[in-house]
DNA sequence: TACGTCAAGCAGGACG
DNA sequence: CGTCCTGCTTGACGTA
């Protein structure tokens, strides 16, 4: 496990080096956007613009009309009268896209650039920015995922049964999901790990 | 109907 | 102090 260690290690280092590369050259962004960057925010065509969130059955689908005053969208959801029904905004196909070729070539926006994206597609700067963070966490969670499997699940020897390449895959991410939960009582999905351990990498009889 | 996905909520930390 | 970040967690929704 040692190996491993060191692995996820580097392998931290690395995402944070990069991260941190990306975060400076945006601190050092200029109102003059999108040059900087050395990327062309893509003018999006008409056809794009036309896009609209697919409504939600709610009474108040995620403001893709609200005017982009970001951080104000977590306070729509909830009325001063407390909870209501939380609606879920489902992002059109395009906007997906659209959102995924940024991420692609960028994963930290800089306000103005969020600010045109977010005009582009017709959302709001903070489900621009919501986006990007789900999209970042997801990112992470995969590579980490993929990492552990790779360390930790290589060629597992003298195992009773035949262990095939998915069934790799699932137990490192559900692995990394339950180191996540050291001491909570939040145990997603357990049923999927059942009769299947390795070198004491996952123990089930701790729960 | 159980499960997976994903936008949004929330807590806590970093930073200017 | 405000903003943005990460790292989950929640809740709505699609689907097998």
């Amino acid at each position: 496990m040692a190996g491993s260690a060191r692995q996820l290690t580097s392998f931290f280092i690395e995402d944070i080096l990069s991260m941190k590369e990306e975060k400076r050259r945006i601190s050092n962004y200029s109102e003059t956007s999108d040059e900087t960057t050395g990327c062309k925010t893509e003018q999006i065509d008409e056809e794009c613009l036309s896009l609209e969130i697919r409504p939600t059955n709610s009474p108040h689908t995620t403001e893709s009309t609200e005017t982009s005053g970001s951080s104000s969208a977590t306070t729509d959801s909830t009325s001063a009268l407390g909870k209501h029904k939380r609606s879920r905004a489902a992002f059109t196909h395009l906007q997906v896209l659209e959102l995924e070729k940024k991420f692609n070539h960028q994963k930290y926006l800089s306000a103005p650039e969020r600010a045109h994206l977010a005009s582009s597609l017709r959302l709001t700067e903070t489900q621009v920015k919501i986006w990007f963070q789900n999209r970042r966490y997801k990112t992470k969670r995969k590579q980490l995922a993929s990492e552990y499997g790779k360390d930790c699940f290589q060629k597992p020897e003298g195992l009773p049964f035949s262990v095939t390449e998915e069934d790799l895959r699932r137990a490192s991410l559900l692995a990394t999901v339950y180191t996540s939960y050291p001491h909570q009582s939040y145990r997603p999905y357990t049923y999927d790990l059942n009769g299947f351990a390795i070198n004491g990498v996952w123990r089930p009889a701790v729960w």
